[in-house]
Order: C-alpha cells, then sequence, then structure tokens
DNA sequence: GGACAAACTTGCACCCACTGCAAACAATTA
DNA sequence: TAATTGTTTGCAGTGGGTGCAAGTTTGTCC
C-alpha cells in the first residue's frame, strides 16, 4: 500500500510545481514575463488558476523558479570553506554559482536576459535576494567570529551581491567583455579599496 | 490676465500633488502602508481614484513622495566637487544628504521605519534609487574620466547604496550604536578594502 | 465679456494579481 | 470498505492600475 518516495501525493504535488515553472519560463520568454498572465501558465499546466497560487506566491516566483539549492549549497560553503580562505572569496564562490544560471559563455543567458528585462522579476530577485542575503550575513558573522550585527559581514555580503548585479547590467549595456572578467575586477576593486584617497573627516574638519 | 507662477492650473496642480503625498504619508503612517488603500488617500486629498493615478503610477510612490531634489544635488554635487575630493568621499556627502529624511538624532525617523517595515515600499525606493544609481554612476564616470562601461564607478556608486541599506538594516535590529557610526565604518571598509586576504586565484591553481 | 480651445477631473468599465471560503474530489489510513 | 486527510477547484471578492470619453475649469483671443 505504502509508495517509495513520498507516495502518490507528493509525487504529483513535485509534477505540478515543475510543471507550472516550466510553463512559467517558457510563456516568459515567448511572450515577455510582464505580459504573460496567471491564467495563461495555469492553463499551459493544466491546473487552475487557484491551485498556481498555492504554489507560488506571486507570478515572479513561477518563472524565477529558484532552485533553494542554491542558497542551501551556499550556506553550505559558508560553513565548510577551508579556515584560511578569505570571507570574500568565499563570496566569490558563492557568486560563481549563481551565475551558472545567469550567464553562458560570458554573456547573459536567456534566463539572464529575461530577469534583466523585467522590473518586477527583478525586484522579486532582489527582495528575496534581501532574505539570502540576511541569512549569509548571519552564516559569515559566525565564521568570522563577530557579533551578529557587525558591519564588515553584512558589507561583504551586500557588496559581493551588489557587485553582480552591477556586472550584469554593465555587461547587458555593452556586450564586449565577458561578464566572469568583470566581476573579477569588482571583486578585486571591493577587497583592496575601491578610493584610497577616501576622507571626508580631515576634509569635513577643514570646513567647519 | 496672466498670472505669476505658471498660472491657477499649474498651482493647483502642485496643491494636489502635495495634498496627494500628505494624505498617503499621515494614513500610511497611521494604518500601515500595506493596508490603507487608494481610495483612501484619494478621499482624504479631495480627489478621484482616477486622478490619484494621473499623479503617481503607483501607491508607494505617493507615499514615498520622493524629491526630485535629491537627485539633483547629488548629481550638482558630483558636477561642483572639489577636484581633489575623492569619488567616494563625494558619495558619502550624497549618503549623509539622503540619510536626512531616514534618520533623526542617530535612530531611524518615523519615515526611515515606514521603508524599512514594508516590502513594496522597500522595493519601489530600491528600483527608483537602481535608476538614479545609474545616473550617479554616469556622472562619476564622467568626472573620473573613465568611460561609460567601467566598473569602478559603477561599484563605488553601488556598493555606497548598498551600505546605506545595510547600516539602515543593522540599525533596525539592534540600535545601540547611531546610523552614523554604522555608516562611516561602512565607508572607511570600502575605501580601505574589505579582504585584503582575498585570493580565488590562487586558491583555484592550487587545487587544479 | 463671450466664444472657443486646451488642460484637467471624473465616472465607468474593465483587466489582472491575489485571497478566503467551502464543496468536490483523490489518496491514504484504519 | 468506510472514514479521514490532503488537494483541487469554483466562486466571489478586494485592490492596484488602465483606457476612454464626457464634463468641468482655465486660458487665450477677438
Amino acid at each position: 500500500m505504502r509508495h517509495g518516495e513520498g507516495g502518490l501525493r507528493e509525487r504529483k504535488k513535485l509534477q505540478t510545481r515543475a510543471a507550472l515553472a516550466d510553463a512559467a519560463l517558457r510563456l516568459a520568454l515567448e511572450k515577455g514575463p510582464d505580459q504573460v498572465t496567471v491564467e495563461e501558465i495555469a492553463e499551459a499546466a493544466d491546473v487552475s488558476v487557484r491551485t498556481f497560487f498555492n504554489y507560488f506566491p506571486h507570478k515572479e516566483y513561477a518563472i524565477l523558479a529558484r532552485n533553494p539549492e542554491h542558497l542551501e549549497r551556499a550556506l553550505e560553503r559558508m560553513r565548510t570553506a577551508p579556515a584560511e580562505e578569505s570571507p570574500l572569496t568565499t563570496m566569490w564562490f558563492i557568486v560563481n554559482d549563481v551565475l551558472r544560471d545567469l550567464e553562458s559563455d560570458g554573456q547573459l543567458s536567456r534566463r539572464g536576459e529575461l530577469i534583466m528585462s523585467s522590473p518586477s522579476l527583478l525586484y522579486q530577485l532582489m527582495l528575496s535576494s534581501l532574505d539570502d542575503e540576511r541569512q549569509l550575513t548571519a552564516a559569515l558573522a559566525e565564521r568570522m567570529g563577530e557579533p551578529a550585527g557587525s558591519v564588515r559581514p553584512a558589507l561583504i555580503v551586500s557588496t559581493a551581491g551588489a557587485a553582480c548585479r552591477v556586472v550584469m547590467e554593465l555587461h547587458k549595456s555593452a556586450p564586449d567583455r565577458p561578464i566572469r572578467d568583470l566581476l573579477d575586477e569588482a571583486f578585486h576593486l571591493l577587497a583592496q579599496g575601491i578610493d584610497a584617497a577616501f576622507g571626508p573627516d580631515h576634509q569635513k574638519k577643514g570646513t567647519s
């Protein structure tokens, strides 16, 4: 009577979820992510609109179909990295992992193009990334032995994310350099400092 | 027959816009930004819902009521800063200007609290900030004499923004240090480098 | 000052993302 | 096999937002 992994119910749920995600991505690529409707996606996956929302809280989530393994892998990488590996180096590996989905042969993948072309997709990605960011920051602070509200871990995680985003935008505007070249340059700048001449304190005192 | 500044039409438009923005902020603070409806805001400002959308493309825009002068001041600062002032120092002054709205006596202002408490407000702010960011990046690249698609100007602007956001989040979670202290620490880290030991190249070669 | 044009407001119908509720249906358990 | 549990679905509704056209207000010209 009992089935192997999870039973018929569980298997059907996974199938439905996959069907919705597939349909969403396909139709978003065909029609544009802001043009395709939830009704079209649900119909293509052979479920009702109401059921769609049992699976995904927002239309964009179905299109993005973020793989929860990404965050898991990132947190795992954070925990198991060699002790001598510096924090930003770990973030570099994590970001490169994320880029697998967004880049292909130095160019934006179709999925990457899709995300960079739609404010609502970018929104949902950025919002959910904020949550990931908080978890990564907590894991990094723990690894660095710093208290939870420290500036440096939060800054490393958030600026690594900002660098990734900026690099993709730069590449979209002017695709003459591979994305990974741009990313390496950005990470090296972050590592060594983006402005050795920074100095509002001295200047401020001079003017007051 | 002619009136002074802009005529009756222009004056009424400004008044309506201000009334909508005032009502939006007041009601958002009273009821919560995600709870207040456009109908309530329009009614409080004595106009129709349809008219509301003649003024603001999204509900959040009315609540945020971003002052276009902020970007103008920032771009002006970028153009007129002393030649010897470094790029990140300029961004520091710009971010401190923005913080006037979000912080008061080292604590988050009510407006700052509002923004940090609502994903949809944060979204609209982040999205519109992306547009500002692009303009600031272009202005900074020009000032630095770098081509439009360069990594460093984009990185300076985007990481300054990320630092501002992160600092506010850190403060919200643990309000024991003034916001400006946190911000100064973040900017100094960015300036001098967040990770001197960064080195995936060396490590990568060692493992391959 | 009246006629006319331009600009703005408003009402209306509609679209679409999303939610709560309960009946119907399918899978699982006793 | 009947009872229980979990899932789907239909339905009504909310609220943000859009296009269109009629009504109203302001500005211009004679």
